[in-house]
DNA sequence: AGGTATGTTAATTG
DNA sequence: GCAATTAACATACC
């Protein structure tokens, strides 16, 4: 699978990753654990390894950008992919690539593997998710919040691209879905949070779900969703599919961004 | 060759 | 005290 790393990993991509993981690891026994690179571990090698072999993986859970998978012992393995982290299932014969940091041998001859190509990504063992979140500071997932519940989360300082991305108000969209939402919405990124109204904000919560649902059902490809979508348009020699304006682009928020001139305006 | 990358965190600046 | 910016992480890609 050449692609499976382009996708850098938001939301909708954690939550495919997490049905992959119930298809075809959860229920599964893990009989070997092998860490093949320790820069994505946490703690040492061998408290992951000791704590995870011969565990079962019980079921799987998604919060923003992190998978969890629970163990039959109430401990849980988190996964969190960095820039260029991903999953891949194989058979337990298949040659190991360089890319795969952790290797789980399960029941049946099957292998999950914790592949990462920049090592930023992070894998560790936790007593529970709660500490995790708490101890990073991850505010609750995107998908998991009602309107009233999203403005509160966003709050009112600041601008407003910077606020979606920042995973201690709500945990789930990066710099693509943000842009994306803000695009749909017709909000500059730069718009602060003080000068958005009641029904901006409604409005942008519609497009964040309706954003997030929707690269869902479309298995995170990018390139094949809407046309009219800011998404798959995302060059700097492309055009906004809705008014045919060229795109802006500049830093927001420390990352590159891509917004419609006319169709974002500022205020 | 050098700039860039969709994430996170800490340090620095204003 | 806060928000915004920069640097660092490590590697592949154009």
């Amino acid at each position: 699978m050449p692609d499976a790393y382009t996708n850098m990993p938001e939301l909708p991509d954690l939550e495919l990753d997490k049905r992959q993981v119930d298809a075809h690891a959860v229920g599964r026994t893990v009989r070997a654990v092998t860490v093949r690179d320790k820069r994505v571990l946490e703690q040492p090698a061998s408290t992951l390894e000791r704590g995870v072999k011969g565990r079962r993986f019980a079921h799987s859970e998604r919060h923003g950008k992190n998978l969890f998978i629970h163990l039959d012992d109430g401990h849980a393995l988190l996964m969190h992919f960095g820039m260029t982290g991903y999953l891949k299932f194989a058979k337990s014969d298949e040659t190991l690539q360089k890319s795969e940091a952790v290797v789980f041998e399960l029941d049946e001859d099957r292998r999950l593997s914790y592949c990462s190509r920049r090592m930023l990504g992070r894998i560790e063992l936790v007593e529970t998710v709660q500490d995790y979140l708490d101890a990073h500071r991850i505010g609750p997932d995107a998908l998991s919040l009602d309107a009233r519940g999203f403005r509160e989360r966003l709050g009112q300082r600041g601008g407003l691209k910077a606020a979606l991305m920042d995973q201690s108000k709500l945990a789930g969209l990066g710099n693509v879905y943000s842009d994306e939402t803000l695009f749909q919405a017709g909000l500059h990124p730069r718009t602060p949070l003080n000068a958005l109204k009641e029904d901006d904000f409604v409005r942008l919560f519609r497009c964040m779900r309706e954003v997030l649902e929707t690269a869902i059902e479309h298995e995170g490809k990018r390139p094949e969703l809407p046309a009219d979508w800011l998404t798959p348009h995302r060059h700097e020699d492309e055009r906004c599919p809705r008014c045919g304006s060229p795109w802006s682009v500049a830093q927001v928020g420390g990352r590159t961004t891509f917004w419609c001139p006319k169709d974002q305006p500022e205020r």
